[in-house]
DNA sequence: GATAGCGCTTACCTAAAGGAAAGCAAAAAG
DNA sequence: CTTTTTGCTTTCCTTTAGGTAAGCGCTATC
């Protein structure tokens, strides 16, 4: 008897946290979803309104985020055409997570500054 | 007049919640949090709590998780000398990003399934 | 005395992320 | 015509994350 007692199971939580990471990793997803949410439509738009983020790291996240079914590209065909970056309804499921992690983020900084 | 409309400005939710991303981004660092939390105090009971992680990378971010604050390391000076890592209290108010991201990665499984 | 466990560290390597800068086709503006 | 804007792409390069494998000092156990 006296077994070593074995490590607690956290493995329901671990997973599906890594799973959601899995989508939502990266420097500037959650940036591009939030711009796109609050209304930016046009490229130069959604890279102007994330300070830092280059054009080329912006087509590769907005592909990603078009293949996870966050945000959709719509080409409007007239003169001249257009494309537009609209969000998915799914991702509005997101709002409790960024909402979160922004709750966090303001309260770090005065955590830090202190 | 009829000047571009700019974009519409988003920076107060990127920005902190692009400094939460910086505390606590990369593929294990909420792992450990909730590994952690969950009771598990030993540095092996931790490694096999989360499946995949190696040592290196768990000393690696068992540190930057003791400068953040988040956790303490905590040396018991006995024989042998024993070593336990503890959740700080500050942890406990990354519980609602954990509880988000839960969430959403169970649904999120769902979703691709169907 | 040999082996195993604990809490790491070290060295090495690969892949992916990301930055910088330039360019480009099409259209509009001057 | 020249320049500018838009929505990207391309190339090149550096940094970082992370994996693999081995080992090490110490203790405990067989």
């Amino acid at each position: 008897m006296a077994k070593k007692k074995p490590y607690n199971d956290c493995f329901n939580t671990v997973k599906p946290v890594r799973d959601a990471l899995e989508v939502i990793n990266g420097k500037w997803k959650l940036s591009i979803i939030i711009s796109v949410g609050v209304g930016n439509e046009r490229f130069t738009d959604i890279q102007d309104s994330i300070p830092g983020i280059s054009p080329k790291v912006l087509a590769k996240e907005l592909k990603e985020l078009e293949q996870h079914k966050l945000i959709k590209r719509i080409v409007i065909e007239d003169y001249p055409v257009k494309i537009v970056y609209k969000s998915e309804e799914y991702a509005a499921t997101l709002t409790p997570i960024i909402y979160a992690l922004k709750e966090w983020g303001i309260n770090h900084k005065k955590v830090i500054v202190s």
